[in-house]
DNA sequence: CAGATGCCCTGGGCGC
DNA sequence: TGCGCCCAGGGCATCT
């Protein structure tokens, strides 16, 4: 779940909290979170001495600058958390990572489900090299969007979740999205009329601009955190995903979950066509 | 080549 | 209260 939304929350966040400062200190003891690093060590001499010049995204990838050239690229995968705390914090559960910004500042990434990883690489990343426009800040009219699409002759709902095709959109907003354009996750991408594409284009950024501005979605098995720790707001917004039986807010009709690629889809049978 | 499946992994929720 | 089970899914590898 932490989708484009809460990557942006957090970017922005860390943005504040971190351009300018320098990394004094680093501790990597997840191995699994630093794979793409050799060794552990490998990683800590990466990064320590560096300062941040600058948080960037790419869908749902963040990439902190560093003052060498080199970008520290930070996925947090399904369960994945940057904390900001203070050097002496207690011990936090699952933390693989910790950054050191001097006396005041410290951050940890904290992951349970070690799906996310944490690596230093040279900027541009060839790491992302596969990632399409990202979903905010690429795709600027819906006659781009249109043309994307034609050129695919996929269903919409995993086109929209391909990362290489458009970047940051996950399960949970996919369903959001289609839900506020009224369009069903199995139409053919290429079969949508000029205004079902105007729909889905102001869906896409009305409804990412919103969960941007709740500070994202935090669900109960999620537990997505910002980077204070504490929970978004979106969830409560939420219209079709995790609503199954419960009243279509546009039409009343119950919404209906359907398994499709092994994943959930949440959709209203009567408003989406 | 689109799309399905399985794997990685742990915590939460549920049934008994 | 506790135990086993299933589910959540981002990204990638591997099939059909």
């Amino acid at each position: 779940v932490p989708e484009l939304p809460e990557v942006e929350t957090i970017r922005r966040d860390l943005d504040h909290a971190l351009v300018g400062r320098e990394i004094r200190s680093a501790v990597a003891t997840g191995q699994r979170s630093v794979r793409r690093h050799g060794e552990a060590a490998e990683f800590v001499t990466a990064v320590l001495g560096r300062s941040v010049t600058a948080m960037g995204r790419r869908g749902k990838y963040l990439l902190m600058s560093l003052s060498d050239g080199a970008v520290l690229v930070l996925h947090l995968g399904m369960s994945g958390q940057v904390l900001l705390v203070e050097p002496g914090h207690a011990a936090i559960a699952h933390t693989h990572v910790m950054l050191g910004f001097g006396p005041d500042l410290g951050l940890r990434f904290v992951d349970p489900r070690t799906f996310g990883e944490i690596f230093v690489t040279r900027a541009p990343p060839v790491e992302l090299a596969h990632l399409g426009v990202d979903a905010l800040d690429d795709v600027r009219s819906a006659a781009q969007l249109g043309a994307m699409l034609r050129s695919r002759g996929t269903k919409l709902k995993p086109l929209l979740m391909d990362q290489g095709f458009v970047a940051g959109i996950g399960n949970l907003y996919a369903d959001e999205i289609l839900f506020a354009a009224r369009l069903r996750y199995d139409r053919a991408a290429d079969s949508l009329s000029a205004a079902e594409v105007r729909r889905l284009y102001r869906a896409m950024s009305s409804i990412l601009d919103a969960a941007i501005g709740h500070r994202g979605s935090s669900l109960a098995d999620d537990q997505y955190r910002d980077v204070f720790g504490a929970v978004g707001d979106y969830q409560s917004r939420h219209q079709a995903y995790g609503r199954e039986g419960e009243p279509c807010p546009r039409c009343r009709k119950s919404i209906v979950r359907v398994k499709t690629g092994g994943r959930s889809t949440f959709l209203c049978p009567r408003c989406q066509a």
